[in-house]
DNA sequence: ATAGATGATTGAGT
DNA sequence: ACTCAATCATCTAT
Protein backbone atom coordinates (compact mmCIF):
# COMPACT_ATOMS: atom_id res chain seq x y z
CA UNK A 1 0.00 0.00 0.00
CA UNK A 2 1.77 3.26 -1.03
CA UNK A 3 2.08 5.97 1.28
CA UNK A 4 -0.84 8.36 1.63
CA UNK A 5 -0.68 11.96 2.07
CA UNK A 6 -2.64 12.53 5.38
CA UNK A 7 -5.05 15.26 5.19
CA UNK A 8 -7.55 14.25 7.51
CA UNK A 9 -6.02 15.29 10.61
CA UNK A 10 -7.62 17.50 13.15
CA UNK A 11 -10.85 18.34 11.40
CA UNK A 12 -13.27 15.72 10.30
CA UNK A 13 -15.92 14.56 12.39
CA UNK A 14 -18.66 15.37 9.94
CA UNK A 15 -22.04 13.13 10.48
CA UNK A 16 -20.63 10.05 11.74
CA UNK A 17 -19.82 10.96 15.43
CA UNK A 18 -19.54 8.25 17.67
CA UNK A 19 -18.91 6.21 15.30
CA UNK A 20 -17.79 3.47 16.80
CA UNK A 21 -15.50 1.62 14.36
CA UNK A 22 -13.40 5.17 13.58
CA UNK A 23 -10.29 6.26 14.97
CA UNK A 24 -10.48 8.83 17.49
CA UNK A 25 -9.02 11.77 15.37
CA UNK A 26 -11.76 11.32 13.32
CA UNK A 27 -14.39 11.82 16.17
CA UNK A 28 -13.32 14.98 17.67
CA UNK A 29 -13.09 18.56 16.31
CA UNK A 30 -16.31 20.56 15.34
CA UNK A 31 -14.98 21.71 12.16
CA UNK A 32 -13.78 24.68 11.32
CA UNK A 33 -15.08 27.50 8.94
CA UNK A 34 -13.36 25.72 6.02
CA UNK A 35 -15.04 21.88 7.92
CA UNK A 36 -18.01 22.20 6.07
CA UNK A 37 -16.65 21.82 2.50
CA UNK A 38 -14.94 18.56 3.49
CA UNK A 39 -17.88 17.93 5.82
CA UNK A 40 -19.61 17.87 2.48
CA UNK A 41 -16.96 16.01 0.93
CA UNK A 42 -16.50 13.32 3.25
CA UNK A 43 -20.58 12.79 3.59
CA UNK A 44 -20.74 12.56 -0.23
CA UNK A 45 -17.75 9.87 -0.08
CA UNK A 46 -19.33 7.80 2.60
CA UNK A 47 -22.58 8.19 0.67
CA UNK A 48 -21.55 7.02 -2.12
CA UNK A 49 -19.90 4.21 -0.42
CA UNK A 50 -22.74 3.51 1.25
CA UNK A 51 -25.08 3.06 -1.87
CA UNK A 52 -22.70 1.52 -4.04
CA UNK A 53 -24.52 -1.85 -4.02
CA UNK A 54 -28.38 -0.64 -4.97
CA UNK A 55 -26.93 0.81 -7.94
CA UNK A 56 -27.01 -0.82 -11.58
CA UNK A 57 -23.57 -2.33 -12.82
CA UNK A 58 -22.62 0.77 -15.35
CA UNK A 59 -23.48 3.21 -12.99
CA UNK A 60 -21.39 1.64 -9.99
CA UNK A 61 -18.40 1.14 -12.44
CA UNK A 62 -18.75 5.03 -12.75
CA UNK A 63 -19.19 5.72 -9.14
CA UNK A 64 -16.03 3.68 -8.56
CA UNK A 65 -14.48 5.58 -10.94
CA UNK A 66 -15.13 8.35 -9.44
CA UNK A 67 -14.39 7.78 -5.90
CA UNK A 68 -10.97 6.70 -7.22
CA UNK A 69 -10.02 9.58 -8.35
CA UNK A 70 -12.18 11.48 -6.09
CA UNK A 71 -9.61 14.60 -4.18
CA UNK A 72 -10.56 12.33 -0.83
CA UNK A 73 -10.04 9.09 -1.51
CA UNK A 74 -5.99 8.71 -0.47
CA UNK A 75 -7.38 9.98 3.32
CA UNK A 76 -10.00 7.91 3.19
CA UNK A 77 -7.84 4.73 2.19
CA UNK A 78 -5.08 5.70 5.00
CA UNK A 79 -8.45 5.97 7.48
CA UNK A 80 -9.35 2.48 6.19
CA UNK A 81 -5.98 0.93 7.31
CA UNK A 82 -5.75 2.60 10.34
CA UNK A 83 -9.06 1.01 11.30
CA UNK A 84 -8.00 -2.10 9.93
CA UNK A 85 -4.61 -2.13 12.08
CA UNK A 86 -6.72 -1.07 15.23
CA UNK A 87 -9.63 -3.41 14.79
CA UNK A 88 -7.30 -6.08 14.16
CA UNK A 89 -8.94 -8.08 11.93
CA UNK A 90 -6.16 -10.08 12.04
CA UNK A 91 -6.21 -13.39 9.95
CA UNK A 92 -5.29 -15.70 12.24
CA UNK A 93 -3.81 -19.14 11.61
CA UNK A 94 -6.83 -19.78 10.85
CA UNK A 95 -7.37 -24.09 11.56
CA UNK A 96 -5.50 -24.42 7.88
CA UNK A 97 -4.42 -27.52 6.50
CA UNK A 98 -7.47 -29.33 8.04
CA UNK A 99 -6.37 -33.03 7.76
CA UNK A 100 -7.93 -34.99 4.75
CA UNK A 101 -11.23 -35.99 5.65
CA UNK A 102 -11.89 -39.56 6.65
CA UNK A 103 -14.98 -39.50 4.36
CA UNK A 104 -13.53 -38.57 1.62
CA UNK A 105 -10.86 -40.47 1.40
CA UNK A 106 -13.04 -43.35 1.40
CA UNK A 107 -15.14 -42.21 -1.53
CA UNK A 108 -11.81 -41.27 -3.45
CA UNK A 109 -10.63 -45.11 -2.62
CA UNK A 110 -13.46 -46.54 -3.67
CA UNK A 111 -14.19 -44.41 -6.65
CA UNK A 112 -10.32 -46.06 -7.69
CA UNK A 113 -11.53 -48.95 -6.73
CA UNK A 114 -14.79 -49.01 -9.01
CA UNK A 115 -12.65 -48.08 -12.01
CA UNK A 116 -14.30 -44.30 -11.86
CA UNK A 117 -12.20 -41.68 -10.89
CA UNK A 118 -8.83 -43.60 -12.17
CA UNK A 119 -7.29 -44.40 -15.28
CA UNK A 120 -9.72 -44.53 -18.35
CA UNK A 121 -10.29 -48.44 -18.69
CA UNK A 122 -7.78 -50.66 -16.34
CA UNK A 123 -9.37 -50.52 -12.82
CA UNK A 124 -13.18 -50.15 -14.86
CA UNK A 125 -12.52 -53.97 -16.56
CA UNK A 126 -10.68 -55.41 -13.60
CA UNK A 127 -13.77 -54.76 -11.31
CA UNK A 128 -15.80 -55.80 -13.26
CA UNK A 129 -14.43 -59.21 -13.98
CA UNK A 130 -14.59 -59.46 -10.36
CA UNK A 131 -17.46 -58.87 -10.59
CA UNK A 132 -18.16 -61.53 -12.79
CA UNK A 133 -16.62 -64.12 -11.08
CA UNK A 134 -18.11 -63.04 -7.85
CA UNK A 135 -21.54 -63.66 -9.84
CA UNK A 136 -20.60 -66.96 -10.31
CA UNK A 137 -22.20 -67.31 -13.90
CA UNK A 138 -20.89 -69.39 -16.21
CA UNK A 139 -18.41 -67.16 -17.83
CA UNK A 140 -19.95 -67.56 -21.51
CA UNK A 141 -23.54 -66.42 -21.02
CA UNK A 142 -23.18 -63.83 -19.04
CA UNK A 143 -20.61 -61.98 -20.76
CA UNK A 144 -23.90 -59.86 -21.90
CA UNK A 145 -24.66 -58.86 -18.84
CA UNK A 146 -21.11 -58.05 -18.40
CA UNK A 147 -20.59 -55.52 -21.40
CA UNK A 148 -23.98 -54.57 -19.85
CA UNK A 149 -22.32 -53.39 -16.82
CA UNK A 150 -19.35 -52.34 -18.27
CA UNK A 151 -21.60 -49.80 -20.19
CA UNK A 152 -23.29 -48.72 -17.38
CA UNK A 153 -20.29 -47.88 -15.76
CA UNK A 154 -18.82 -46.23 -18.07
CA UNK A 155 -21.86 -44.36 -18.40
CA UNK A 156 -21.39 -43.22 -14.50
CA UNK A 157 -17.82 -42.40 -14.50
CA UNK A 158 -18.31 -40.15 -17.88
CA UNK A 159 -20.88 -38.24 -15.92
CA UNK A 160 -19.08 -37.96 -12.94
CA UNK A 161 -16.05 -36.95 -14.90
CA UNK A 162 -18.35 -34.16 -17.04
CA UNK A 163 -19.79 -33.14 -13.55
CA UNK A 164 -16.61 -32.69 -11.83
CA UNK A 165 -14.58 -30.97 -14.77
CA UNK A 166 -17.77 -28.63 -14.88
CA UNK A 167 -17.00 -27.60 -11.23
CA UNK A 168 -13.62 -27.59 -11.11
CA UNK A 169 -14.61 -25.11 -14.37
CA UNK A 170 -16.79 -23.02 -12.24
CA UNK A 171 -14.39 -23.04 -8.71
CA UNK A 172 -12.13 -21.73 -11.25
CA UNK A 173 -13.84 -19.23 -12.29
CA UNK A 174 -15.36 -17.67 -9.64
CA UNK A 175 -12.03 -17.78 -7.61
CA UNK A 176 -10.13 -15.25 -10.35
CA UNK A 177 -13.53 -13.66 -10.15
CA UNK A 178 -13.51 -13.08 -6.56
CA UNK A 179 -9.86 -12.40 -6.48
CA UNK A 180 -10.33 -9.65 -9.19
CA UNK A 181 -12.61 -8.13 -7.60
CA UNK A 182 -10.40 -8.48 -4.03
CA UNK A 183 -7.77 -6.65 -6.01
CA UNK A 184 -9.61 -3.99 -7.74
CA UNK A 185 -11.23 -3.35 -4.43
CA UNK A 186 -7.65 -2.88 -2.89
CA UNK A 187 -7.50 0.29 -4.43
CA UNK A 188 -10.16 1.35 -2.52
CA UNK A 189 -9.33 -0.82 0.98
CA UNK A 190 -6.71 -2.33 2.43
CA UNK A 191 -6.78 -5.70 1.63
CA UNK A 192 -3.62 -8.24 2.37
CA UNK A 193 -2.65 -11.17 0.15
CA UNK A 194 -3.25 -13.36 3.19
CA UNK A 195 -6.72 -12.23 3.18
CA UNK A 196 -7.48 -12.90 -0.58
CA UNK A 197 -5.46 -16.53 0.39
CA UNK A 198 -7.67 -17.22 3.23
CA UNK A 199 -11.19 -16.39 0.49
CA UNK A 200 -9.52 -18.56 -1.84
CA UNK A 201 -9.70 -21.19 0.32
CA UNK A 202 -13.01 -20.53 1.54
CA UNK A 203 -14.49 -20.86 -1.69
CA UNK A 204 -12.34 -23.95 -2.54
CA UNK A 205 -13.62 -25.53 0.67
CA UNK A 206 -17.14 -24.93 -0.58
CA UNK A 207 -16.53 -26.35 -3.71
CA UNK A 208 -14.79 -29.48 -2.65
CA UNK A 209 -18.20 -29.91 -0.71
CA UNK A 210 -19.95 -29.95 -3.81
CA UNK A 211 -17.53 -32.10 -5.08
CA UNK A 212 -17.62 -35.09 -2.39
CA UNK A 213 -21.58 -34.66 -2.45
CA UNK A 214 -21.27 -35.33 -6.43
CA UNK A 215 -18.76 -38.62 -5.01
CA UNK A 216 -21.18 -38.94 -3.28
CA UNK A 217 -24.07 -39.78 -5.36
CA UNK A 218 -21.61 -41.77 -7.50
CA UNK A 219 -20.97 -43.99 -5.01
CA UNK A 220 -24.18 -44.92 -4.37
CA UNK A 221 -25.07 -45.17 -8.21
CA UNK A 222 -22.08 -47.63 -8.74
CA UNK A 223 -23.11 -49.66 -5.60
CA UNK A 224 -26.74 -49.85 -6.99
CA UNK A 225 -25.31 -51.22 -10.24
CA UNK A 226 -23.01 -53.37 -8.51
CA UNK A 227 -25.52 -55.07 -6.49
CA UNK A 228 -27.87 -55.28 -9.48
CA UNK A 229 -24.82 -56.89 -11.03
CA UNK A 230 -24.00 -59.01 -8.52
CA UNK A 231 -27.78 -60.84 -7.34
CA UNK A 232 -28.62 -63.44 -9.58
CA UNK A 233 -31.93 -63.02 -8.91
CA UNK A 234 -32.00 -60.09 -10.55
CA UNK A 235 -30.75 -61.41 -14.04
CA UNK A 236 -32.36 -64.87 -13.78
CA UNK A 237 -33.43 -66.73 -17.12
CA UNK A 238 -34.81 -69.35 -17.18
CA UNK A 239 -32.70 -72.58 -18.84
CA UNK A 240 -33.54 -73.62 -22.29
CA UNK A 241 -35.70 -76.62 -22.68
CA UNK A 242 -33.16 -79.04 -24.08
CA UNK A 243 -30.96 -78.07 -20.79
CA UNK A 244 -33.90 -78.76 -18.72
CA UNK A 245 -35.66 -81.94 -21.07
CA UNK A 246 -31.95 -83.81 -20.02
CA UNK A 247 -32.36 -82.66 -16.40
CA UNK A 248 -35.63 -83.79 -15.80
CA UNK A 249 -34.78 -87.43 -17.94
CA UNK A 250 -32.26 -87.74 -15.42
CA UNK A 251 -34.54 -86.98 -12.92
CA UNK A 252 -37.76 -89.07 -13.45
CA UNK A 253 -35.20 -91.99 -14.32
CA UNK A 254 -33.09 -91.97 -11.23
CA UNK A 255 -36.40 -91.29 -9.38
CA UNK A 256 -35.72 -93.48 -6.36
CA UNK A 257 -32.18 -91.77 -6.13
CA UNK A 258 -32.57 -88.28 -7.26
CA UNK A 259 -28.97 -87.60 -6.42
CA UNK A 260 -26.63 -86.93 -8.73
CA UNK A 261 -23.09 -87.80 -7.78
CA UNK A 262 -20.11 -85.17 -8.55
CA UNK A 263 -19.35 -86.44 -11.64
CA UNK A 264 -22.72 -86.98 -12.88
CA UNK A 265 -23.53 -83.56 -11.75
CA UNK A 266 -20.72 -82.35 -13.86
CA UNK A 267 -21.43 -84.11 -16.48
CA UNK A 268 -25.24 -82.88 -16.97
CA UNK A 269 -23.60 -79.56 -16.26
CA UNK A 270 -21.48 -79.58 -19.46
CA UNK A 271 -24.38 -81.05 -21.23
CA UNK A 272 -26.90 -78.30 -20.47
CA UNK A 273 -24.20 -75.51 -20.26
CA UNK A 274 -24.84 -74.84 -17.33
CA UNK A 275 -22.28 -74.72 -13.69
CA UNK A 276 -22.43 -77.80 -11.34
CA UNK A 277 -23.85 -75.19 -9.06
CA UNK A 278 -26.69 -74.63 -11.31
CA UNK A 279 -27.56 -78.48 -11.91
CA UNK A 280 -27.51 -78.92 -7.53
CA UNK A 281 -29.53 -75.90 -7.40
CA UNK A 282 -32.31 -77.07 -10.25
CA UNK A 283 -32.05 -81.05 -8.46
CA UNK A 284 -32.30 -79.58 -5.36
CA UNK A 285 -35.45 -77.18 -6.16
CA UNK A 286 -36.81 -80.16 -8.41
CA UNK A 287 -36.48 -83.01 -5.37
CA UNK A 288 -38.36 -80.75 -3.29
CA UNK A 289 -41.45 -79.51 -5.67
CA UNK A 290 -41.56 -82.80 -6.49
CA UNK A 291 -42.10 -84.32 -3.44
CA UNK A 292 -44.88 -81.28 -2.17
CA UNK A 293 -46.80 -82.44 -4.99
CA UNK A 294 -46.13 -85.42 -6.37
CA UNK A 295 -49.77 -85.56 -8.18
CA UNK A 296 -48.81 -81.80 -10.03
CA UNK A 297 -45.88 -83.92 -11.69
CA UNK A 298 -47.18 -87.43 -12.59
CA UNK A 299 -47.77 -86.26 -15.82
CA UNK A 300 -44.49 -85.12 -16.48
CA UNK A 301 -43.32 -88.26 -14.74
CA UNK A 302 -45.18 -90.45 -17.03
CA UNK A 303 -43.83 -88.39 -20.07
CA UNK A 304 -40.01 -88.59 -19.50
CA UNK A 305 -40.40 -92.86 -18.11
CA UNK A 306 -41.81 -93.35 -21.33
CA UNK A 307 -39.46 -90.99 -23.38
CA UNK A 308 -36.53 -93.21 -21.29
CA UNK A 309 -38.15 -96.14 -22.25
CA UNK A 310 -38.44 -95.54 -25.54
CA UNK A 311 -34.76 -94.77 -25.67
CA UNK A 312 -34.25 -97.90 -24.08
CA UNK A 313 -36.12 -100.11 -26.50
CA UNK A 314 -33.97 -98.59 -29.66
CA UNK A 315 -30.64 -98.64 -27.89
CA UNK A 316 -31.15 -102.44 -27.55
CA UNK A 317 -32.14 -102.63 -31.23
CA UNK A 318 -35.07 -105.07 -31.56
CA UNK A 319 -34.32 -106.95 -28.55
CA UNK A 320 -37.98 -107.87 -28.46
CA UNK A 321 -38.73 -105.60 -25.47
CA UNK A 322 -42.58 -106.38 -25.71
CA UNK A 323 -43.05 -104.96 -22.26
CA UNK A 324 -44.24 -101.49 -23.67
CA UNK A 325 -43.98 -98.46 -21.40
CA UNK A 326 -47.13 -98.30 -20.53
CA UNK A 327 -46.12 -98.37 -16.27
CA UNK A 328 -44.33 -95.41 -16.94
CA UNK A 329 -44.55 -94.51 -13.07
CA UNK A 330 -41.79 -97.20 -12.38
CA UNK A 331 -39.47 -94.90 -14.54
CA UNK A 332 -37.49 -97.70 -16.74
CA UNK A 333 -37.74 -100.00 -13.83
CA UNK A 334 -35.76 -98.26 -11.19
CA UNK A 335 -36.48 -100.08 -7.86
CA UNK A 336 -38.76 -98.33 -5.81
CA UNK A 337 -38.70 -94.77 -6.47
CA UNK A 338 -38.18 -92.43 -2.67
CA UNK A 339 -41.09 -90.44 -3.78
CA UNK A 340 -43.28 -93.23 -5.14
CA UNK A 341 -46.62 -91.71 -5.35
CA UNK A 342 -49.37 -93.71 -4.18
CA UNK A 343 -51.78 -92.86 -7.05
CA UNK A 344 -51.35 -94.94 -10.76
CA UNK A 345 -51.86 -92.98 -13.26
CA UNK A 346 -55.07 -92.49 -14.70
C1' DA B 1 -52.12 -57.22 -14.57
C1' DT B 2 -51.91 -61.52 -12.57
C1' DA B 3 -50.90 -66.24 -10.99
C1' DG B 4 -47.99 -69.77 -11.39
C1' DA B 5 -43.32 -71.46 -12.76
C1' DT B 6 -38.59 -71.31 -11.98
C1' DG B 7 -33.72 -70.40 -10.73
C1' DA B 8 -31.14 -68.53 -6.79
C1' DT B 9 -30.33 -67.54 -1.94
C1' DT B 10 -30.43 -68.33 2.88
C1' DG B 11 -30.40 -70.65 7.23
C1' DA B 12 -30.91 -74.81 9.79
C1' DG B 13 -29.89 -79.59 10.29
C1' DT B 14 -26.94 -83.56 9.53
C1' DA C 1 -20.15 -80.35 2.30
C1' DC C 2 -24.65 -81.47 1.27
C1' DT C 3 -29.59 -81.31 1.55
C1' DC C 4 -34.04 -79.46 2.87
C1' DA C 5 -37.29 -75.94 3.34
C1' DA C 6 -38.67 -71.41 2.97
C1' DT C 7 -38.30 -67.44 0.53
C1' DC C 8 -36.95 -64.03 -2.96
C1' DA C 9 -36.94 -62.10 -7.56
C1' DT C 10 -37.78 -62.76 -11.96
C1' DC C 11 -39.88 -65.03 -16.04
C1' DT C 12 -43.84 -66.67 -18.63
C1' DA C 13 -48.36 -67.69 -19.99
C1' DT C 14 -52.91 -66.13 -19.51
Amino acid sequence: MDEQPRLMHSHTGVGMAGHPGLPQHMQEGTGGTDGDGRKQDIGDILQQIMTITDQSLDEAQARKHALNCHRMKPALFNVLCEIKEKTVLSIRGAQEEEPPDPQLMRLDNMLLAEGVSGPEKGGGSAAAAAAAAASGGAGADNSAEHSDYRAKLSQIRQIYHTELEKYEQACNEFTTHVMNLLREQSRTRPISPKEIERMVNIIHRKFSSIQMQLKQSTCEAVMILRSRFLDARRKRRNFNKQATEILNEYFYSHLSNPYPSEEAKEELAKKCAITVAQVSNWFGNKRIRYKKNIGKFQEEANMYAARTAVNAANASSHGSQANSPSTPNSAGGYPSPCYQSDRRIQ
